[in-house]
DNA sequence: AATGAATGAGTCTTCATTCAT
DNA sequence: CATGAATGAAGACTCATTCAT
């Protein structure tokens, strides 16, 4: 009887199939209330009771989805790639640089704002993951682009740099300090293009038209 | 007898101040200690026995010197904010801004690597302290004095710019990005002068000769 | 499936009223077991882990039914409270004195012989709880209703007096007294008629029948 | 030389005396002192570092005279009881037991409104000492006397009730009920008193004309 | 004798993780 | 798969007591 086997597999498959929505759906809930303790408290306060407890799961549970916090954690942080690809990492081609500083600069400042959880792990010193490399080969391949050239190794260190003056100055929307939302965006544009003319000019290399001061 | 008696009193001068000597030794000796789980771990996962034992010390006595771990940290603090005065806030008159930027990173960085323990503290985003603020209570002061004419505002909020594009340029010393320190501090001063350049001139401030790239 | 429906209701909810009287099971030895060492050593000496350690349980579960060593006092208290209320507070009406003296410190010495943790609390000293102020307010009423022309105050103070009296009497059940409980029994009675029967002289009221030596 | 040598004797018993006198006296400071912790917090809270420290003595020295905190505790409740026979076991003789009991009630409360270490060593349940034996055998003798009649055993367990029904309305002074002075004593005299008439009526013992009420 | 720095066992409490149901 | 009770190592901090000076 091959088409009843057949059924019960597509039965099963079904069935499986929507376990596993269930299940995505479940992560999903969990992803999403992890990121709340996570903003507020920073990832080593966060206690995985609390987060189980917010999702409106069994501790249980938690540990069934992920085997310890980082797992959950790093859970998070491929979230947030995905998210950043599609709403931070998206270049149209042909943009002069300051535009494109402009535009990215202003969806990741959004982007951070509206996510506790991001802002979290993207600002923490004290935590392992991901997402700083993630940009930074992001931001690499941009300078590659707009200059190629500068060599490969000045690159990376560009954008390593222009990370860190990213990091540096988002987090002072934080306590104590707590700049406004524009001023860090206007001020992080200011000091990532800032410090590409400055690099420019001691390279040697001809500045672009929007860079011409 | 007042010359035995006045020697007595050096007699006790003397017992008391090695006393005194002999527990600020030791005050000190647990504060080179305790810097570097500190910066190794952070301030919160350090453990005050780890330090003590490490100081070789019982825990005992380590609450005899200090009524609290944040205690012993501000102590450390304070301990980095003096020496910070004397090795990296020393102004000469009348440099050039670039000099001084210069300097004052060339002596913050190397105070930097050498000190894990104010590494710890100045990069960790989590834990608060005075460092911070006085460090922009003095980048304050230098801006204000080259560009008198920038309101106190404008003068503030530059100032946590500068601090913010530090911090961040120098946590790319720690893993997993291990920037060279000569890197660091070359970088950092092109993107603190860099992002005043594109400051005056976003300010329409006649931009002084040393900065009139 | 309405009927399959309602069984599973029934079924979750026999789980959950399983679980929660397993907890309430093991709440309950753990305040019967922590009985012990505060009747024993008192309530400061009396440490969180012995006290586990005593009810087979570790310290964790401990904490996850009380918040802290206070809470796990107030809840025998309360426990306490509510026994005292079945098995001694019961008030025959129109009884005389006498007999209603009698039949409560009956049931409240030996409610006090078979519970060394009431003991402890009840005659220690040095740890706030609500035991005192509850029976004192229970004999404040029954003063009150004998005597109606004592004023309220004097009804107060003199249920204080009984309290008081009470408390002291039954210590001496305790090292290095060891008055039996029969003695203690007959001499607490005596001495609380004998208190009410000089106050009643004292303030010039006719003495009930049973009172008038 | 026997007049040297008796000179330099008597050179050295001045010199032992005068060292036993500081002695004294400072262990005489301590107790003064000791007193206040335990009026305050009660003996356990009460640290002997806290005890020298307010004796203006190292902590040392405090061990140099006592051998642990209960040996100094023992010291401070010889001193209340040699106090108590000056101050409060006066019996002029021949006088009716009311207004002996009225004199030694006064007397007693009066120190212990004043001696606030002897309050807590009188009133802590938890506590091992001699106050409450003396004590028990003082009454015991007054009630002996007063009551040649009554069998060595009822005296003392008459006495051991008195000590309790005073301790017992004694510690209302304490919060939460905070009795006055007057009133404590009052209604402790009332108490013994009402106590004594009771029990003479239940022993078939003629009263004294003043318990004859 | 005097000192007080030093000790360290012991206290309460937290929290990531496991496992029987 | 879900549950959540149970675990226990580990952390900050206290305090009676000791001992070298």
């Amino acid at each position: 009887m091959p088409a009843v086997h057949r059924l019960e597999c597509i039965d099963t498959d079904r069935r499986l199939s929507a376990g596993h929505a269930r299940s995505q759906q479940r992560v999903d809930h969990l992803l999403n209330v992890a990121a709340q303790p996570f903003g507020e408290v920073g990832y080593t306060a966060a206690t995985t009771n609390a987060i189980a407890a917010r999702a409106g799961m069994s501790i249980g549970s938690l540990y069934q989805f992920f085997p310890n916090k980082e797992a959950l954690m790093d859970a998070l942080v491929e979230r947030y790639l995905d998210e950043l690809q599609l709403m931070v990492f998206v270049r149209e081609e042909h943009l002069p640089i300051t535009i494109l500083v402009d535009g990215v600069i202003d969806r990741l400042v959004r982007f951070h704002e509206s996510h506790a959880g991001f802002r979290a792990l993207f600002l923490d010193a004290n935590v392992e993951h991901r997402i700083h490399s993630v940009l930074v080969r992001f931001i690499e391949t941009i300078i590659g682009d707009y200059f190629p050239v500068l060599d490969v190794e000045l690159c990376k260190q560009t954008a390593l740099v222009w990370l860190g003056i990213s990091r540096g100055i988002m987090k002072l929307v934080e306590p104590p300090h707590h700049l406004s939302g524009p001023t860090i965006r206007a001020e992080t544009k200011l000091a990532l293009l800032g410090y590409l003319h400055a690099l420019l000019v001691r390279a040697g290399v001809p500045l672009p038209a929007d860079l011409a001061w």
